[in-house]
DNA sequence: ATTTGTGCAAATCGTTTGCATCTGA
DNA sequence: TCAGATGCAAACGATTTGCACAAAT
């Protein structure tokens, strides 16, 4: 079940304690309207654009990570500077496709890890990614 | 068995096809002289500015990626900017310190992944990386 | 002699920050 | 009203690039 309306969205920020102002609504509404979706700030402003939704790219930034913060959108790592959001926020893992910088969910039913070392001394497990990089088979 | 002299980095670098240079023959030991290691552009350009072997940041990273590219090394993608690099290429998975911005090898003997799924077609699994996240016990 | 590598400084990329202005409750 | 949010432009950190100079075969 996916929010679509404003109304929603409106909800969904509220009960996370975000003020539903205009540009959270909308960014919310393109992030939370479809199914699960992989965005990086770059293509997230893209998109707001295209709507006719101007939002700065400091605001995006800034949503992108007070949405993180509460628990709307997971960060996942990848390489270099680029960070993506997924808003599937369930324990899961991931494709990475090099060639197109596509990332994938990858159903965590049907994966388990085993034999996973103790954390050392003093620390604990936090999260436990997984990224499977993926090439084009032609290639190399 | 780490090789520990310049005689034996040269031979390495030879090995690999690539012109023994003083930077890269410094380099080189100070990558592979002991155990593995992790390391970023930023601590190896400290490391080598410390031992009187000055050397361009420009040229670690040339460095880096060459090294990478004939296979002496293997980058770890973790976050945000920061590349790592880990002297260990051999199939493995990390455990990173969020805390101390530290990784740290996991045994590959003991992990075993079960259930991974097929590659999306026309691609085939380049490699998949675990990188157990720890926390601090205490805080949290 | 020819090819390849190096160092510097400037340029780039994604991201963050400071601060004046605006907006939602 | 007024805490909190937004937008802009400048600042940032890690990385890369262009190009003159130096070193390796």
């Amino acid at each position: 079940m996916h929010p679509s309306t404003g109304q929603d969205i409106v909800k969904l920020l509220r009960g996370a304690g975000l003020r539903p102002t205009r540009q959270r609504v909308a960014l919310g509404v393109l992030l939370f309207g479809s199914g699960d979706r992989h965005v990086t700030a770059e293509l997230l402003h893209e998109e707001a654009q295209a709507r006719k939704v101007p939002v700065s790219l400091a605001t995006i930034y800034n949503t992108l990570h007070q949405f993180t913060e509460v628990g709307l959108l997971r960060e996942v790592a990848v390489e270099g500077a680029k960070a993506y959001f997924d808003t599937n926020t369930s324990n899961h893992y991931h494709f990475f496709c090099e060639h197109s910088g596509k990332l994938m969910d990858i159903d965590t039913d049907q994966i388990r890890i085993e034999g996973l070392p103790e954390a050392p001394d003093g620390m604990t497990i936090a999260r436990v990614d997984v990224l499977v990089r993926l090439v084009n088979t032609s290639k190399r």
